[in-house]
DNA sequence: TCGGTATTTTGCTTCTTAGCGAAATACGGA
DNA sequence: TCCGTATTTCGCTAAGAAGCAAAATACCGA
């Protein structure tokens, strides 16, 4: 779970996710929209895979991802619990 | 707004901010809860300062930290929306 | 003013990570 | 089978971050 954080603090992984909250889209598809090199781009796929924020799913040569909102979800409910966030404010009497 | 990603994103940091959300605390107490030099905490401190994650107050030699709920809150919450979650799930009709 | 305590700053070393080009892999079509 | 496209893996370099010990800073009390 603690791989989430660290798919989450870099801001190219961060686009990503916001890209692939839109839809679906292939490896090449995502990386046009960046300025980096295409094994710039696959590291940040696998860093992504690995949390479980992205799952691929092979089509011939081209790998289509697409966002796990689940995950990203739960890490996020997650964290706002630990930190006791998010529900109710103490009513002022 | 980016510095609370990288203020989140070691465990150290998440531990710290774990324990001023029970309640504040020096730093000196802090560190006693680490395995850690206290120049490496304090240069915890200094990120979780600079995201705004945790406030110092000075009395005397000491410094007490207490978290800054706002803004942790805050920024999970705009990830949350970021991605449109958290809000009611879609009705199965 | 001197000594002691609390914390940060400084100057390192080491580990990790992001970035790249080039090569490798995998697949589909001619 | 050979070629072209899509993507990843393989070194490598450079920048960043975490760790520490030692020194600096700041404050209090004697």
């Amino acid at each position: 779970m603690s791989e989430v954080y660290r798919a989450l603090a870099d801001p190219s992984r961060r686009k990503i996710l916001q890209l692939l909250r839109e839809k679906e889209m292939t490896a090449g598809e995502i990386a046009s929209h960046f300025d980096l090199a295409k094994p710039t781009l696959s590291g940040h796929f696998a860093v992504l895979r690995e949390a479980g924020l992205v799952a691929p799913e092979k089509v011939g040569t081209t790998i289509t991802y697409r966002l796990n909102v689940s995950v990203l979800e739960e890490a996020l409910l997650a964290l706002m619990d630990g930190f006791k966030l998010g529900q109710s404010k103490e009513k002022l009497p």
